[in-house]
DNA sequence: CCTAAAGTCTACTGATTAAATCTAGATTAA
DNA sequence: TTAATCTAGATTTAATCAGTAGACTTTAGG
């Protein structure tokens, strides 16, 4: 049931882009994301080239070029990013909605472990559809900041280019503002009282 | 989010175990176990191999040889099975209960990520340690009862051992005899109102 | 008792994919 | 022009998935 090294990394890479962003930074280079999760820098740059194919990510060539979030966080479902990168969520592929296969059992409507994978199926999507990056970003600086810990991507680029509309930090948009509460750590930290 | 083939496969013979079990079957060759669910015959052997290391099946060698499974079908957690195959449940190392491996960031504590996976682990978790082979070949045979489907494994081996002590067709105690209610599928069809 | 048939068990081989690295090219700011 | 950066493709390493060949075990039949 993993979650493969490249999925991993680009989930990290992209929720990194969403504290940038809500930090004020527009661009963050490939070796800094790199060296903030610490990454294989190679590998990543490959990850960062499907992300921008994949239309989540927007890229600035050159000198003092880099990466940033093509929308914003709050409009990039998790699970979005993982089918993208990993394929379908489901454990088996004749319990997928999105990419359904047929699977080698003769009957499937009487295969046990079918229904219990159609299970676990739910379960994951329950959660990863359910939130986006933004979600994710709200967690982990409302974290950090309770704690006094140093956030990443507050020193601004050496020469930051003009960058036609700089992106303003605002609220983010998240599940909790979306949502019917469910249970579950993210949603437990979404609200105001845990934090 | 795979299941790895080898996973599915594992699970897939051991269903059919248990089947065979509460048919009254008390031994099944590989062959059998592979036409039943169209199953690699060579790579289902290697698998059942590694079964039997884990303790989870017997095997009898030599002509009308085959596999029984090593303890009663309630005793035998989903999850158990997939763990050994497949390794921890948890989609990363560094949620993982059973099996911590340290991440790559730097900061475990503050990682969005990390918490996200951690719900996200404590689903499947929920459901794959919560059912047992005896769950799945209730709700299988139910089914199959239902719509008036031939049972696999009914037809007796040419020559039946004398088999020490037969696994008498018995009661299942499965997850709806044992726990709270839950959300899902096979919980639903587990109870008798869903048949 | 001997042997052939039908099983499990063991080892090796190859194809495909994942994970990562390496090398080189294209683009931009200074 | 040069250094920093993204872009592109080839290469390496390991794991997964599966198939092949055969050795070992047991039963049935002569």
């Amino acid at each position: 049931m993993k979650l493969s090294k490249k999925g991993e990394y680009a989930l990290r890479a992209l929720i990194d882009l969403g504290i940038a962003a809500e930090v004020g930074r527009s661009l963050v280079q490939v070796t800094e994301l790199a060296a903030n999760e610490r990454l294989p820098v190679k590998f990543l740059e490959q990850i960062m080239q499907l992300l921008k194919e994949a239309g989540l990510v927007e890229s600035e060539r050159g000198k003092y070029g880099g990466y940033r979030l093509a929308r914003p966080a709050g409009k990039i479902a998790v699970g979005q990013v993982v089918r993208f990168i990993d394929g379908p969520l489901a454990p088996i592929g004749c319990v997928s909605q999105t990419a359904y296969e047929k699977c080698s059992c003769p009957d499937e409507t009487h295969c046990g472990l079918r229904m219990l994978m159609l299970d676990v199926r739910n379960a994951i999507t329950s959660i990863l559809d359910r939130y986006s990056l933004a979600d994710v970003v709200e967690v982990t600086l409302r974290k950090m900041r309770r704690d006094g810990v140093a956030l990443p991507f507050t020193q601004p680029l050496r020469n930051p280019r003009p960058a036609g509309e700089r992106r303003k930090p605002g609220r983010l948009v998240g599940a909790s503002a979306r949502l019917q509460p469910v249970e579950g750590l993210i949603n437990n930290l979404l609200g105001d009282y845990a934090i």
